[in-house]
DNA sequence: CTTACATTTCAGAAATTTCTGAAATCACTG
DNA sequence: CAGTGATTTCAGAAATTTCTGAAATGTAAG
């Protein structure tokens, strides 16, 4: 598969963007390719289009299924496993916020839990940042929480 | 200076989240050192807190100030500077919300109207999905303004 | 069971990022 | 304006991440 011009700057950014968004440049690239081609497309296509090894596609694929951002399909009659991203905009916007909430928030909340938990230590100043930043992170996931029941409703 | 093991315990954490935030784990754990610090602290105090190289914490900081993140303080009669990061939790995260916009969204908005204006490339489907993806983060960086209108009010 | 793909794993190579120490620059003081 | 201390710069070293090719594993068909 060669890409038209348009393909081709369109997946060049995402990959540049990708260092930014905590994802590799190869990344970047499989998941701009999979949201702008119409059709899924299976490992072999996207190695050629993205000239990278078929070895960097699967993991890159297997990266991108582990942020829920990508669906496997099958096609009749073809064994091989082919990818797309959501038609709909919104539905991988939620994704993403879930997924990094997952990453960026949560591990760190439950670490400042944990600090709270193992008692006065005698350092006032920091003890009273890190329950204000506990609280302040638990009232923001409360609020997301809320957003996402609403939405399911 | 030597750290309690809170203090200990708080910038490790913050070193190794760094890297998920998009940043590195030495500026991930100079900041958390300003935040659990009841008193600005100056480039030389840090160095020695976390045993790092002089000229890493310099280039550390500076990389804190690009992102808005710390305060340069002074203390009479000393003329080293002195680094705290905002009282206000409130003030921190809008300053967060605002930077990650600025280098996660802006320049991808930028590249989708520059495609767009290349024309005509005869591809429908990468135009259609092109079009909306700008769209769903106009709308988004448009609310985005709209609140933060609301706050200077 | 064997053959023919398809996919994953993984050790090392390549690329990139981070960090250091030395030198340069800056800026205040006497 | 010389001297001292603070800060920054920067080239290379060290560490980390990404990528590849080869081998291993998985899986459907005959």
């Amino acid at each position: 598969m060669t890409l038209t011009s348009l393909q081709q700057e369109f997946v060049l950014h995402f990959g540049e963007m990708g260092s930014r968004w905590g994802i590799n440049r190869t990344v970047g690239q499989i998941y701009a390719l999979l949201f702008i081609s119409s059709e899924p497309l299976n490992a072999e296509t996207i190695t050629d289009a993205l000239a990278i090894s078929r070895s960097n596609t699967s993991m890159g694929l297997k990266e991108l299924q582990s942020w829920n951002l990508v669906r496997l399909k099958h096609v009749q009659g073809d064994r091989r496993d082919y990818f797309t991203t959501p038609d709909d905009l919104w539905e991988i916007v939620r994704t993403l916020v879930a997924e990094r909430k997952k990453r960026e928030i949560d591990p760190t909340l439950t670490k400042l839990r944990e600090l709270e938990l193992q008692g006065p230590a005698g350092d006032d100043y920091a003890e009273a940042r890190i329950a204000e930043l506990r609280e302040m992170i638990e009232m923001m996931t409360g609020f997301y929480a809320e957003m996402e029941k609403l939405e399911t409703e």
